[in-house]
DNA sequence: CGATTAATTGATACTTCTCAAATCCTGTGG
DNA sequence: CCACAGGATTTGAGAAGTATCAATTAATCG
């Protein structure tokens, strides 16, 4: 489970810390497109994800999804809701069968009232996604649509890593990458269409393989 | 000076820390348009606002400021990166003469450890800015700019307030508004012009007066 | 009171969205 | 195993939204 993993939230706990929670923690488990949490709902506890894909998002106007960033192994769910004690801000939804612990409300504050150091480590963690949603907003707002999907691309690849053929290890429709990028799905569509033609990246039906990195580098703005 | 006010982010220490954050910190203060913290820089402490106000942006391509929040009295700058370890990610700049407190790393370090209530608040906070920052990710991705402004207008009455005249108590350029709104300094000229004309809001130089909050809350999609 | 910076307006070009239609997949039931 | 329904992807055309550039006017600061 995933107190056992290297880079879980929780690896940094003692044993004894480890153990309490492994008392109080239930096994979970979601299929591919079942929701996780749900935007406006009080959360009663906190999901870790042992092994799985999950995408974070709020429902936009008209209904249309925008997805804030994307969790999976050893990453929590739902601990910012809990931490601020605010509504779930953003709905959560496997994009694979996923594995998770539930750690409920109250065991999770214990862990942290009595472990000084995690509570450090979450602080660490929310004030660097706090840096990234802080880029994302700069690229929403300055970057075109060919700008950000070639940093949405960099993106996943970084994330998710690839299999063994090159392809990113994360299977998403046109329609949710353009719910990262901030555009419509034709849009998408065509500018996946002319990265192809111009030989940074490769795709086999919904399969993309990022070939040129540099380019796409160089597209995105990115300067590393 | 900043540990005294009422929403101090410190204003929950015991007076012993309070005393003892008085003993470590210095007074400082900025002129409009100085710079506090830049971009990429490592910080050395913590900045409290005692009176005045910063915006906080980052640099896009082509040197597009892009401002991701304001930050006024009793408001942190600079811990998101000394919490996270990381380069200052985003610049802030005193948007008129301000007054702060600021707090040696170490100093700031030494609080966190021995008041876990205190980190448990600048947890709950920078979960809340977490939260802000996704809506504001869902706005930039999914609102044309008019909705945009409309929103950006009512966030700008409800952090800063109104003077005695019903203007915003906050005095920025055409270009500021555009660089928090995502879009060119003309359109929101524009635009502003177009919501005048409608009669939702009023403007007298560069001070902009909200007068129909219902009406601006429908335009951008706000809802509660 | 200049001189500079900010705000405004107009015209035009470009990007992106929307709608419609066609084709391609994929999972399911016969 | 195959055919088919329903969803996903693709392509095209036209409309809408924004950006850009240039020229004026207004405001501000020393």
């Amino acid at each position: 489970m995933c107190l056992s993993h290297q880079k879980s939230t929780f690896s940094d706990l003692s044993n004894d810390a480890k153990d309490e929670l492994s008392r109080l923690k239930t096994c979970v488990s979601f299929r591919k497109g079942q929701v996780i949490i749900h935007e406006g709902a009080r959360p009663q506890g906190v999901y870790c994800i042992h092994r799985g894909k999950v995408k974070l998002y709020t429902m936009g106007t008209e209904g249309k999804e925008q997805i804030i960033r994307f969790i999976t192994n050893g990453e929590l769910i739902g601990y910012r809701s809990l931490l601020s004690d605010e509504a779930i801000s953003a709905s959560a939804t496997a994009l694979e069968d996923t594995f998770a612990c539930y750690i409920p409300k109250s065991s999770f504050f214990k862990v942290i009232e009595e472990n000084p150091k995690f509570s450090l480590k979450l602080l660490k963690m929310s004030c660097h996604e706090l840096g990234e949603a802080g880029k994302m907003i700069t690229s929403l707002a300055q970057k075109n649509v060919k700008e950000r999907l070639a940093e949405i691309l960099l993106i996943l690849r970084a994330t998710f890593g690839e299999d063994e053929e090159g392809y990113l290890d994360i299977s998403l429709t046109r329609e949710e990458i353009a719910n990262m990028v901030g555009t419509a799905t034709e849009s998408v569509i065509r500018l996946i269409s002319e990265l192809k033609k111009d030989g940074y990246i490769s795709s086999k039906g919904k399969r993309i393989a990022v070939s040129d990195r540099g380019a796409l580098q160089q597209i995105a703005n990115i300067f590393e």
